[in-house]
DNA sequence: TTTCCAAATGAACGAGCGTTCAGTTAAATA
DNA sequence: TATTTAACTGAACGCTCGTTCATTTGGAAA
């Protein structure tokens, strides 16, 4: 028996990758056998090696292609405005973009120790990237001087932890909808960085 | 050969642990063999097994003993005073308790799934108590209204994502001190939490 | 209907895995 | 000094690992 009906590689190579990636934020990179991968498709081990030249490759095909899209997506949004603004666009996107891919983010923060030394360089770049917008975007805000922030590499950091951090207490049909924890997040990180004067506009003071 | 000159219980058992930590820290748990562990140590692999029935009780003492001295030390550290000042309190203490431990926070972060179900349930009840600490200071905050969070459930998980996110940057003797660090982070959970008609206060208005 | 070949199978490779255990060694005890 | 025993060795157990490859299959092209 062998290429089942219907079987093509445009169908089973999306499957593959679908497969890794449950598996791999499940139960972690070393400890998902390309076996159990390739059981969850429904195919030998063997045949994985038409999709993937080895299980490093499949690893890195997953986590380059998150941030590939990230970074597609962030770009799509057009972040326009003063720096307030483009800070809000930039917090919303983040969220919404990383609360329907819980498996994409566990994955693309977890398992870059399990990276060969070149691929980890690669994927560290496109992170960079990322991290480099918001850092821009506070930059601004500074010149602005609606932030105030005592330095803003680290800002940037404490930010996206922040945010990133929601992955670890949401699920799906919680207790709260995207659009409420846009607005809780949104409200805390233009607290952690507005400058007191730009409060006190608000304010109406 | 066995028995090494000066070879002792109370002196392996704590270089098995070491060890333990830092390949698990680097490799991850599923990553590293028992067998690179007691090379780390300097013995053989069945010797291991004088100090853990197995490798997951290995994984699970680190990861308990972690959760139970970060407890017992913020238990020490005898929060007092109102809401604000213990929030100041945490946060430094949140950060001097982690930065010297960079392995321990890391393996505790990222191995809860490599955990059996028990020893799981165990280290997230311990994990449960920290969390519970900060939320019970930004409930009290609230009271005294000089907090203002719209969900403090969300509020604690954003703060300590947020504070536990220095791991991912902080390298012992780069361009930040602790107490710059401290500061830094300690102003943005103030602003981040603090109440409109208390910032005017502390601005003087 | 025949030919072709992409997409599978399934067996095999050497290596390493966690764990056990009979035997060995040397420090502590008597 | 003789005895005891905690600490360790080294080999072995049955498995699983990532990867390779000759072979088989069946849908598509001629």
């Amino acid at each position: 028996m062998a290429r089942k009906q219907g079987s093509h590689s445009d169908i089973t190579g999306p499957r593959v990758r679908d497969a890794a990636l449950r598996l791999i934020a499940q139960h972690g990179y070393a400890a998902v056998s390309m076996r159990q991968i390739a059981a969850e498709v429904g195919i030998q081990a063997g045949a994985l090696y038409n999709y993937t030249p080895d299980k490093q490759t499949l690893l890195f095909d997953l986590m380059q292609g998150h941030m590939a899209e990230l970074l597609a997506a962030l770009t799509a949004e057009g972040l326009q405005g003063g720096a307030m603004a483009q800070l809000e666009a930039f917090t919303r996107f983040h969220i919404r973009f990383h609360l329907p891919r819980p498996d994409q983010v566990f994955v693309s923060y977890m398992e870059l120790r399990n990276l060969s030394a070149d691929n980890f360089a690669s994927v560290e770049a496109l992170r960079r990237q990322y991290e480099d917008v918001l850092e821009n975007i506070l930059r601004a805000g500074e010149a602005e001087g609606v932030f105030a922030v005592p330095d803003t590499r680290v800002t940037t950091m404490a930010l996206i932890a922040m945010l990133t951090g929601i992955s670890n207490w949401y699920r799906a049909g919680g207790r709260l909808e995207t659009d409420k924890i846009e607005a809780i997040y949104w409200d805390m990180v233009r607290r952690a960085v507005t400058a007191m004067a730009q409060i006190q506009v608000e304010q109406g003071l």
